[in-house]
DNA sequence: ATTTTTGCAAAACCTTTGCATCCCA
DNA sequence: TGGGATGCAAAGGTTTTGCAAAAAT
């Protein structure tokens, strides 16, 4: 699942309808950018078309994260979404320049397990930000 | 620096000035209870004194993260404070029942050696936050 | 006496909600 | 046509801010 006509024909499927609205909310997840706040989707549908309200937006992406289409990721205060196409990965925000890098969650997987055996606890491992400093920014 | 008087002798050294108010917060953040939102604070702190406002709480915790004192952690959605006392921990947040775990942050060390090493990334691993289902609610 | 800190209230901020209208199926 | 989706505006919750009064050094 890693198209809008894709994902739309899953909503269609679920009995969701299809709305101009939703199309150019998931075209503007899927669009390379992929650390969008509900307020970047907004700016970028509204290229296209003022005739989008900012509610609409927030309830479209809350609906696509219900149908686990899209995630959503608590950046410290800021709340991102990205399609889930992208797989598992950990957001590293850099604490300086809010640089966000994509790290490969695979580097997860020995944590998994040992919070698993330890704690008994099923961590979401998925999509999870990490603050710290970028190498950029080690003045 | 781990009770009330040393936390405020620190800050006289840095030339703050102690407040009543200021000894009621620091000894809210020290009470045992180490995940306080800004409300369960001004909560704790009325229980001895109404005449403290939500402001000054505000205040004082950003002061306290800032000089190092105090962590500031965003649970997704809800922000806790803790004394750095307690030493790097994770908070184990569970989806369900929205109890945190605290784990052992050691586990977090070869985590920690491979973001330095793949990407450059210093991760502040100091109070991070990872959510899940705890053992009670595997239904 | 000076400067920080506080209280108060208002504002800012992001997100949600109620309701009438619209429009997809 | 019927019910879900939208726009609008208002409300919601949390956090921040401006300013005068109060308190600490």
């Amino acid at each position: 699942m890693n198209d809008t006509e894709n994902i739309l024909e899953t909503l269609r499927q679920r009995q969701f309808r299809i709305t101009p609205q939703r199309e150019m909310i998931i075209d503007a997840l899927l669009s390379g950018e992929h650390h969008l706040s509900a307020e970047d989707v907004y700016a970028q549908v509204q290229t296209r078309t003022s005739a989008v309200n900012i509610a609409t937006i927030y309830r479209t992406l809350d609906m696509l994260v219900e149908q686990g289409i899209a995630s959503r990721t608590d950046l410290g205060g800021q709340v991102i979404y990205a399609p889930v196409g992208h797989g598992p990965h950990i957001h590293l925000v850099c604490r300086h320049c809010s640089f966000v890098i994509d790290a490969d969650a695979t580097v997860l997987a020995a944590l998994d397990e040992q919070l698993q055996r330890d704690y008994g606890f099923a961590a979401d491992l998925g999509h999870i930000s990490l603050f710290g400093v970028c190498t950029g920014c080690k003045e």
